[in-house]
DNA sequence: TTCACTATTGACAGTAATTTGCAACAGCGT
DNA sequence: ACGCTGTTGCAAATTACTGTCAATAGTGAA
């Protein structure tokens, strides 16, 4: 909803419909390109491509191989990937509840919300900068409710 | 003005203020530390380690001694660094200027703020999610009014 | 001013996250 | 089943740092 003249976001309902697209646009299904995409259906959030190399049952399964597969998904619009912090890029499916960011640059947990909760926010940044904000890529860097606690004058440390 | 419990922020008009706190600190001021604080000194804004480096008239200047003069300068306060986009690390003296940034992702730009400029933003994440928003080591990220523009329906790339 | 102590350096090797080059291989339309 | 060419595995390159260590050079004291 509300996606003016961005990427399709289109939501796939099955690993089989990712298949579909990728040979309608002309790209051949290999067994890297499934993996790649049967780690990002099964992942819970945002994986790294060492996750995906790593467990997957096929040793000689390349990261260079990931990482192409990961850019062409990426540029279809089926993948994207966010930075948490100063890791590693991770890679999540496009569609399957878009979700924005914001990480503890103390704790380095990261909260995850739903693109509407931050309307508020991003209407705000927009009238006052003319930036449409998107934290989908880069989060929200600060403290979490209970670093802020912590740092507080008189709670110690 | 508000720096609860935060780093000390004093301003440094000049090289010979961040020599004298170094000595006190029981630390000595050698070339590439001089090197590392001119650069910054002579610097509009946030500069690379690259930077730093090629900029130095010493030829035998290592990257390796400028991260060490800057991680020692970050933890006492004197510098700070900000990640703008993919790129290194960008570093900045603390106190002459605080700022904070949006960075555009499309066209790369980063717009440089006062933090009071962004109070209204950060209070509205903060009442929402408990979350102290600091826009000054990650920034915002997303598209400046410009390409936002351009990526309006009806105005062609 | 010289001395000695040791923080700091240059030089270089190491690491993590990617990117690139290329010959061999394997999808997929026919 | 065939063959075209997109993709792969493998290896080497790149970027941004971080770590090691003997040699050097700031600094306070004599």
């Amino acid at each position: 909803m509300t996606d003016p003249a961005g990427t399709p976001a289109r939501a796939f309902e099955s690993i089989d419909d990712v298949f579909s697209v990728l040979r309608i646009e002309g790209h051949r299904v290999s067994t890297p390109c499934r993996l790649v995409l049967e780690a990002l259906f099964a992942a819970e959030g945002p994986i790294s491509v060492q996750r995906i190399v790593e467990q997957s049952p096929i040793p000689e399964f390349e990261p260079s191989s990931a990482y192409r597969n990961l850019e062409r998904l990426e540029s279809l619009g089926i993948v994207r990937h966010v930075h948490l912090g100063h890791g590693p890029s991770l890679y999540m499916l496009v569609g399957s509840g878009e979700k924005e960011f914001l990480l503890c640059e103390r704790c380095g947990r990261a909260a995850s919300v739903d693109p509407g909760e931050l309307d508020a926010v991003r209407g705000r940044i927009q009238r006052q900068f003319g930036y449409r904000a998107r934290f989908g890529h880069f989060p929200i860097v600060g403290l979490c409710a209970q670093c802020v606690a912590a740092d507080k004058p008189g709670t110690p440390a």
